[in-house]
RNA sequence: UGCUCUGUAACUCAAUGGUAGAGUCCGCUCUUGAUAAGGGCGUGGUUGUGGGGUCAGUACCCACCAGAGCAACCA
């Protein structure tokens, strides 16, 4: 037997078939930074259109998560893509370095401020450690395969970008939107310094529940509250229920429900007041019994004095929504220094916000009997103070949930502060804001109704941290008045003028008669730092508007759903009280990553998947091909099932551009091209549905939608590559005569199928794109794919075309016919491969008048040895009809001899002495011009 | 506790007010000229549960369940 393989153009490439990510993306990062891959795009898209994603800071404390990894591929994808769509898009990642969690970590080192380094020795450190949290993170992002200006990030903490901190603020300031107030915060006395929710964690605690008694100061007042003379004997009190005795010092009233039933309630010699609720479990647990006299509302209190239980003081009662019946006697202690709820209402009724408890803990002189006192001292003398009074109705020990210090692990006290606010209302923010959200566009849609929302409920945005490492508020505030100085503008941009040379340090460090002269003695500098969000929520000017490659509004943020409450918020209120305006044209949100049961991955359930990991084991295109695959609006689910399945899909992709590659090994398309008139219909046919694919693409670029880009692509290789196209064109590729135009034409709807799968690859596994596009035949490409645009030669059958769309959308459903016909015949055992087969196909209408278009070069299509089309009313008796389908089948195994060549059977093998075994068409193909084909 | 989002085949995603559709996986099978590949055929879903309006719903409304995010409460 003659060996004819060597006569056929077997495929065949240098592409390997399996990718060995893990190892080989390091080697092409290191090339690609070496080349300056990301100056040479800026290079290249220099003059474009900007499209400017400005990227949210992750905070520089601690290893990479998934979400990080999610967030930064989807940003890449998104550039990525615009870039080939003709955009210039500048990427300048950034990081958040201030704030507690730093100063926590560095704590833990050095200890804390004032124990054993000061506070300039203390920022050094924290500016140190962000640095290398920095480096660190920045390697795992640039492993991701983000391209960006990582050599210059931003840092909140770059001097120049803390000046514009500040300037910033000044600029809020001199709109008029800064103002001085108290709150009352969550305060750890270990810490000596407020606690951001975030730092809060609550844990049981046993504390001291007491009811007290606050008498009634006017019974007559009382009785016309409740309608008519007072019945009963004895004194009367209204009781409030609290586990925090300490605070009763600070109690400035009594909160009651205006809607709600009070009792004046007769026991052994005194009446007391409680809610109608309450009453019966109040006594229950002072094992007191009693009987109800009388009744009102608790509207009907409002205003009624109390006398304070052990200091010289009437305090009111008050109306308030927040006041329940789920525990307590239905009537509030109300200490506005002390309580949040206490503080709003307080604030309503006027009351004074005392807070006669220090930073250290440790009662101040006005508290009198406990001045001197801790907090933990206090509580048990107050008890004593109100038993000596007779004001103690009841004592019980109670385990509750109670807010502690998430560092120390201590029980928190609230402490009303003086704070600085960015007023909501005062000077008509809040309606800016709203204003503000019409002209911006977010995705997914519901985005706007939770932010709108979150808008209308907020409350002043407390701006002022008692902290050591953060951008310090530059305010000098007198002594005597409080009131600013009057040049505070200036001073801002004087302070932001140090800041910018020496960071932040220039202004704890300054002494105020450089900058005040001789009124420095008559001002106070402050000292406190700002919420880390005001550092990032303002990088719309310290950073967009700061850099020259970058325009404010910027068109993009893309964050996690839970920035709507952080970073899309505080970029949002300080961008519109500087300027008015959003600081982004359109705000896209990605969901979580969760367990395969969808739950939240946290290292306690230990059900966490690193990016590290995965890029060991299977490289950064698959990770980046999952993030791809994911519909990121709601959850992405990750397991280790899903990252299988992603690499599968991965291998088909691989292979089926290797495959196309490997048919392209002698082509070069300056030569071999052949144009696209020209082509034979099928190949034709494949660039059309190329041309499909690429618009769906493209839509989803649009959309930010790649999970479709996804399973588009995935379609595509399956179906109309690996099913058809690569199927049927095999025959031609593998036995036509190499430079025929019945081969060229295949080559040539390959290289422009190709061509353009490189470019959809190349924002998502961006490696694999980069890898195949070096494999590419062609001289004068590109050196990156990224240098390129969306592929602009691929064009969709137009209606003129010899054989139609719908042609052949006939002759495929045909061919799904037929093959299930033959399954039949490979399952009697007739037949092994489809070539084995022949076929008469029997049917009449747009059927026969699609399937007779191809000739006799049906049975390409088909993949048989012979395939016949005969009008319907000839069909036979042996013919199976296609139930449902304008369709009668003859199929049979052939008679002929199979030829060695092509593997077609064939009534001509045997005919030519020279080569006994082959057909007609392969001795035209081995020694003659080649054969001819018209169709496919 | 409240608000918002999500819930379609084993996995990832589609679709439509009118008998649910891909790819992957899985099973069987062909192929040794994509071979640590490729093709063919096939199994598989009362579209989270329960109600409601509709001639008709997975798609609209309500309740519930599960998960996620955000918020609140904790005197």
């Amino acid at each position: 037997m003659t060996d004819y393989k060597k006569t056929l153009n077997l495929p065949s490439t240098k592409f390997p078939m399996r990718g060995n990510l893990a190892q080989k993306e390091p080697e092409m990062l290191k090339a690609w930074e070496q080349a300056d891959l990301y100056g040479l795009l800026r290079e290249h898209c220099a003059g474009r259109p900007k499209f400017i994603l400005h990227d949210g800071p992750p905070y520089a404390n601690g290893n990479i998560h998934i979400g990080h990894a999610v967030n930064k591929i989807l940003k890449d994808i998104i550039l990525k893509g615009k870039t080939l769509s003709g955009f210039d898009t500048p990427y300048i990642p950034g990081w958040d370095c201030h704030g507690l969690p730093i100063e926590l970590k560095v704590e833990a080192k050095v200890g804390k401020v004032g124990t054993k380094v000061d506070a300039v020795k203390f920022r050094e450190i924290c500016r140190k450690y962000a640095k290398s949290q920095v480096e660190l993170q920045k390697k795992d992002f640039k492993r991701l395969g983000v391209l960006g200006d990582w050599d210059k990030p931003y840092l909140t903490m770059d001097f120049q970008t803390e000046g514009d901190t500040v300037r910033s603020l000044g600029k809020i300031v001199e709109n008029g939107y800064l103002r001085k107030g108290e709150k009352p915060v969550h305060w750890c006395v270990d810490c000596g310094s407020a606690l951001a929710e975030a730092e809060v964690e609550y844990e049981d605690k046993t504390s001291s529940s007491i009811d007290v008694r606050f008498s009634v100061v006017d019974e007559d007042d009382l009785a016309k509250r409740m309608g008519a003379d007072l019945t009963g004997e004895g004194a009367v009190s209204v009781v409030i229920w609290t586990t925090t005795p300490w605070t009763l010092p600070a109690n400035q009233a009594i909160a009651v429900h205006a809607e709600l039933d009070y009792v004046l309630v007769q026991v052994e010699g005194e009446r007391l007041v409680l809610a109608e609720a309450l009453y019966e479990s109040v006594l229950e647990r002072a094992e007191l019994t009693g009987k109800v006299l009388q009744r009102c509302k608790g509207a009907d209190l409002e205003h009624l004095q109390c006398q304070h239980p052990f200091y010289d003081r009437q305090v009111p009662v008050i109306l308030g929504e927040h006041v329940t019946t789920d525990a307590g006697t239905g009537c509030v202690h109300t200490a506005p220094g002390h309580g949040q709820e206490d503080f709003v209402v307080g604030k309503q009724y006027g009351l004074e916000v005392d807070n006669p408890v220090g930073g250290d803990g440790y009662f101040l002189e006005r508290a009198e009997i406990f001045a001197g006192e801790s907090v933990d001292e206090a509580n048990p003398h107050v008890i004593e103070v109100l038993k000596e009074q007779g004001k103690l109705l009841c004592y019980q020990p109670l385990e509750h949930s109670y807010p502690h210090c998430w560092r120390h692990n201590r029980p928190l006290i609230f402490r009303a502060t003086p704070q600085w606010f960015i007023s909501m209302d005062e000077t008509g923010l809040r309606q800016q804001l709203l204003d503000s959200l019409d002209g911006v566009k977010w995705l997914p849609d519901w985005g706007q109704s939770r932010i709108q929302s979150m808008i209308e409920n907020s409350p002043d945005w407390c701006v002022s941290r008692q902290r050591t490492w953060g951008v310090p508020i530059t305010l000098f505030v007198h002594k005597e008045t409080g009131e600013l100085h009057p040049q505070t503008n200036a001073l801002f941009e004087k302070a932001a003028l140090l800041i910018d040379k020496k960071g932040v340090e220039a202004w704890f460090s300054l002494d105020k008669a450089d900058l005040l002269g001789d009124e420095a003695d008559s001002y106070d500098k402050v000292m406190d730092t700002l919420d880390v969000w005001f550092d990032s929520g303002v990088t719309h000017a310290s950073v967009v508007d700061r850099r020259e490659a970058l325009n404010l509004p910027a068109d993009l943020y893309l964050e996690g759903s839970d920035q709507h409450r952080g970073w899309f918020q505080s970029s949002l209120k300080t961008a519109v009280a500087m300027r008015g305006k959003a600081p982004y044209k359109t705000v896209l949100t990605h969901g979580f990553t969760v367990d395969a049961k969808g739950e939240k991955m946290s290292k306690s359930k230990g059900n966490t998947i690193l990016p590290q990991s995965i890029n060991k084991k299977f490289g950064t295109d698959i990770l980046r091909l999952w993030a791809t695959s994911c519909d990121y609006s709601r959850e992405m689910t990750i397991s280790d099932e899903i990252i299988k399945r992603i690499a599968d899909g991965y291998r088909r992709i691989r292979n089926t551009s290797r495959f196309l590659l490997s048919n392209l090994n002698d082509f070069d398309p300056a030569k071999d091209c052949v144009p696209m008139s020209n082509l034979l219909p099928l190949d034709r046919w494949a660039v059309a549905q190329a041309a499909k694919t690429q618009d769906i693409i493209l839509k989803s670029h649009d959309n930010y939608q790649f999970h479709l880009v996804y399973q588009e692509l995935l379609r595509f290789c399956s179906i109309d590559l690996g099913s058809l196209f690569l199927d049927i064109t095999k025959d031609r590729q593998y036995t036509c005569k190499g430079d025929s135009l019945a081969r060229r034409s295949a080559q040539t709807a390959t290289y422009h199928i190709l061509s353009a799968m490189i470019r959809w690859l190349a924002p998502i596994t961006s490696f694999t794109a980069e890898e195949l596009w070096k494999h590419l035949p062609g001289d004068d490409k590109a050196d990156y794919v990224l240098l390129t645009a969306w592929y602009d030669q691929l064009q969709p059958l137009d209606s003129e075309a010899e054989i139609t769309e719908s042609d052949w959308q006939q002759i495929f459903h045909t061919r799904e016919l037929v093959s299930k016909q033959l399954e039949v015949l490979r399952i009697a055992e007739e037949i092994g491969s489809s070539l084995d087969a022949e076929l008469t196909l029997y049917c009449d209408g747009d059927l026969f008048t699609s399937l007779i278009k191809l000739g006799n070069e049906l049975r390409f299509i088909l993949m048989t040895s012979s395939a016949k089309v005969v009008a319907l009313t000839d069909v036979p008796d042996n013919a199976i009809t296609i139930e449902g389908e304008n369709l009668s089948i003859v199929a049979q195994s052939s008679e002929h001899e199979k030829c060695v060549r092509c593997w077609h059977h064939s009534e001509t093998i045997g005919n030519n002495a020279d080569h006994p075994e082959l057909c007609d068409r392969c001795i035209e193909n081995v020694e003659g011009d080649g054969e001819v084909r018209q169709y496919a």
